[in-house]
DNA sequence: CGCATTATTAACCATATGGTTAAACCAAAT
DNA sequence: ATTTGGTTTAACCATATGGTTAATAATGCG
């Protein structure tokens, strides 16, 4: 059972960790963002440092699993990976902060990758596995499914977590525009990974 | 004309930020790193923040036209997107962390767009022309040569800037394992841009 | 109620950190 | 040799920051 005062912490630490980084936050600015005492962190989670570990526990624990059920539905490959693309988008459109902050927490925290693998099951063994079945079944191009894997992941997810640069040199930081774009990765990676002309 | 002490200011606090981004560096650190007084650091850049542009706008002022002058090239698209990935790759080989440095800095100030925008030239119009170009001669299958851009880039800096994870969850960890994968990304990316089966 | 446990607050603390300063150093010009 | 200008250093400063504490308030329970 948790408190009102804890989740209230939580919420706050995971906006502003998420937006930030542990480096760029501040504990008094997350008591501020929570409404409550900067002591009542120290109370609930004794340091800086597990509090932002249980924020990335978290968001790694959520994100896997949100993902994974994608697999098991009974569905042709193509609209098993279609779902998988709109899954991502929309977690992606509740924060947008959290690819570039899972890429950020383990580039600076490398040490949390113990942590982390605990909360994400079997998840990419099962995917691959699935891929390397359809293969073999010839209903996607025959090819590495480490690679297919690989290729899906970076069209769906660069265009997000590289968003500022992106955006800014190709789309002269228009977002409305760049929105746009990413509403059509969708069709365009099902394409480009299908090889479809 | 830059002195000695300026240079090897310049080289610590480009190794050090690109680790540790603006917020995890320290002056001290940089000092340390220089093997100089920390109040050499103040003398010749006046402020972290001026350090830490002068280091992003070199990151990008270098990139850019690195990459660019491969557009010029007299090649077929093939091998000219060959020598793109080529570059990228050998880029990054020499500095691992740039990837994730240029897109975390964004990610965090971005008010350095125009800072950044300002080096970069006319590189990304260009490489969108050039592939429209092409895709009207035939020579790469028709589609949005935005999104083909997008594509290739995704396919390329993903498995770079995503590392940590993707290592991790994908491979183990296992360094060797993946830097194996890196190696066959080329042809992989090739072949998937150009649909070829 | 009365007591014990838990929650909350304001004030405080030690240290880290970006930045400053005044004095010393040094090379070139006079 | 003295002056002058830039360079370098050690010491210092103000403030920010993560964390603590002791006292107070609230809560639950016999």
């Amino acid at each position: 059972m948790v408190s009102e005062t804890e989740k209230k912490i939580f919420e706050a630490a995971r906006s502003v960790f998420m937006q930030k980084g542990i480096d760029g936050a501040r504990m008094q600015e997350i008591a501020d963002a929570a409404g409550i005492n900067k002591a009542m962190l120290h109370y609930y989670f004794r340091t800086k440092e597990k509090l932002f570990v249980a924020i990335v526990a978290e968001a790694f624990a959520d994100f896997f699993p949100n993902m994974i059920d994608i697999a098991l539905l009974d569905l042709p490959i193509r609209d098993k990976i279609g779902a998988f693309i709109d899954r991502y988008l929309d977690m992606v459109g509740k924060n947008p902060f959290l690819p570039h902050f899972m890429i950020h927490a383990l580039y600076r925290n490398p040490e949390l990758a113990g942590e982390v693998v605990a909360n994400m099951g079997h998840f990419p063994k099962q995917i691959i596995g699935l891929i390397a079945n359809e293969m073999e079944k010839g209903t996607i191009p025959k090819s590495s499914p480490q690679h297919f894997v690989l290729n899906l992941v970076s069209m769906l997810i660069f265009p997000i977590v590289g968003r500022p640069i992106v955006q800014l040199i190709y789309f002269d930081n228009d977002v409305e525009l760049y929105n746009g774009i990413l509403k059509e990765r969708k069709e365009e990676i099902l394409k480009t990974i299908l090889k479809e002309q």
